[in-house]
DNA sequence: AGGTACAGTGCAAACGTTTTCACTGACAAA
DNA sequence: TTTGTCAGTGAAAACGTTTGCACTGTACCT
């Protein structure tokens, strides 16, 4: 019933000699006859004493521990970014302290206040939608606590960044709907205050001018949810001079737009093709399976941890900043031709 | 650049009063001039301290952190769980140590030492596939350390757990189904030595029994996963004496039937109707939506972490081990009448 | 004046480690 | 014998806290 972890003390009491000699017992230091050491360790093993790893990391004055703050775990790339997390930490012996913002400011500031206590020794963050201004993550710096954002990253902080290429992703996905044959290709896109939308657009549009197609306005819709994409995608597919392909900036709207598409009889992807973002798994439920830009979670994740566990060994060095750029990669599947 | 966590020491320094003082002050303690204390309060303030969680807990030898180890983060129902979780976490004040086992047993048994080490106040935890003996698990309760297992459930030690009730969950489905006019009903299920797979098939085989429904062998598949799901169908729907329904032991097992009776031009629901077990992702997706038993991961979660809460704050009291069972609701959608 | 009460504060031990330094004894070299 | 070397070990400080105890001084009561 007693809080029984067994400690270096009691091993020194068991075996009469110094904490000292237990503690270069078991850290196996050369200095030590080959008797007591393994005695010592013998008993250890027994006893299944376990090091104290608050102690270890107090007199030792780091936590082998990293923090990580995400907006939200059920979401399929979030959790996909955790699991390459974990990937990493578990290769390179770090613990990791999870939080979670709900995109909340005050959480998140006092995640970050928590993660400072705890004594971690670096941070990744994807940060919330609320937040608009940045001291608690400057405090992160000014502790001399290494930090990495991946996907949403913070701007006005000098920082390592992950995010995904969201440029090339769309650039490709658009040329290969060109190349299979559609020349009036709608694009469905976030408003453009996100940096993502922004990118993603960009990329349509270059691909669009890079084979001479002339951007046509009314094919670009701010339009990026299920729901509304159902009756846009309608209206569209009804005019006489009818888009021949979709690109929307989500999976969840690519489905809508297949939704209205299959209600209107269209045959996919004989007349319409469709290409999507993500890669979720909604796009293999959907029937048929939704041709799409994979953006891997897992690749950040892992990425994002390789940076800060480099960042952490060379904490002395010069405070060099390296962004990272996570490829697409486009998955075709039956949407398109 | 230096690695500067302000301590109570410098501010004891810096206002030439004694570490104790500036200890109390900061705790608000009662029997400390109102002067010095809010002199301390403001220098604290005005230089961020923020006090050693890690000198804390060694102090107080609890150190206000939870274990949790899962098998895997991608997956719908363990990201919901894990989201429940932190709800109560963040409200109950506890931090969260995250695990993932990736279904090793070897991992598994790590993540328990890291988490002794850590000296976590509770642990959480859903076996890993592999896992066939249990010492590690027994060297917790062994530590005093409070477990709560949830989904797979370690059934040799006697501790605290949380399922989700698989056996209602499959008679409600199964009787809705016969209440739609079903009286043919397939169902599929994973192998028998699952204990959510024994009891999904109780619940199918008292729904039969209580309606008057003799049980035909013919329609009982070990089957449980797409691919394998859609010539299975396939060949049943082609039978003669063809089932109205299927009963799948989780969504992508009934979109696999799914396919398969679409594409044998059948009427869904109106001929043939299909229900899944889980609610991921899935279901929403798949055209027609999925009905579906719908299993709350945040409630498995956030009644985990309740449990164990609860063990931790009663420590000293009889060991009282208490079980939840996770009530599943029917979510009717468009794959049956 | 002598005593009590108490507010305000500091000292030091403790939590479990690591690590520097110093000590002891044995043995070899001079 | 004296000196030096070295292997084996222990004492103690330190990491940042909290807290029981002891000390000071002032104010109040007889």
């Amino acid at each position: 019933m007693s809080n029984s972890q067994i400690t270096i003390k009691d091993i020194a009491k068991a075996l009469n000699v110094s904490v000292s000699t237990v503690s270069r017992a078991l850290n196996d230091s050369p200095d030590l006859s080959g008797a007591t050491k393994l005695q010592v360790q013998e008993y250890a093993r027994q006893h299944h004493y376990k090091p104290n790893l608050l102690a270890l990391s107090m007199k030792k004055r780091e936590s082998k521990t990293i923090g990580v703050i995400v907006p939200q775990i059920i979401h399929h790339f979030f959790s996909s970014v955790l699991e390459g997390m974990m990937d990493v930490a578990e290769r390179e012996g770090f613990n990791v302290l999870l939080f979670r913002s709900r995109d909340s400011f005050e959480k998140e500031q006092h995640s970050v206040q928590q993660l400072i206590s705890s004594q971690v020794c670096g941070v990744l963050t994807s940060i919330a939608k609320e937040t608009t201004h940045y001291e608690h993550f400057q405090e992160l710096v000014d502790h001399n606590i290494p930090v990495v954002f991946f996907d949403r990253i913070c701007v006005d902080i000098p920082s390592n960044r992950v995010v995904i290429d969201d440029y090339a992703g769309a650039l490709a996905a658009t040329e290969y709907l060109i190349k299979t044959g559609c020349h009036r290709i709608a694009f469905f896109c976030s408003p453009l205050n996100l940096e993502i939308s922004k990118n993603r657009r960009g990329g349509y549009l270059d691909a669009l001018s890079k084979h001479g197609i002339s951007v046509d306005k009314d094919l670009i819709k701010i339009c990026d949810n299920y729901d509304e994409a159902i009756p846009v995608a309608t209206e569209m597919l009804q005019s006489e001079n009818r888009p021949d392909a979709f690109f929307a900036v989500n999976d969840e709207t690519a489905l809508g737009i297949l939704h209205a598409t299959k209600h209107l009889h269209f045959k996919i992807p004989e007349e319409i093709s469709i290409c999507g973002f993500t890669d979720g798994f909604a796009a293999i439920a959907s029937d048929p399976q939704l041709t799409t830009v994979g953006q891997s979670g897992q690749d950040v994740g892992r990425s994002a941890m390789e940076l800060l566990v480099e960042k952490i060994r060379h904490k002395g060095d010069q405070p060099l900043i390296k962004n990272k750029i996570i490829k697409t990669k486009l998955i075709v599947r039956e949407t398109t031709r």
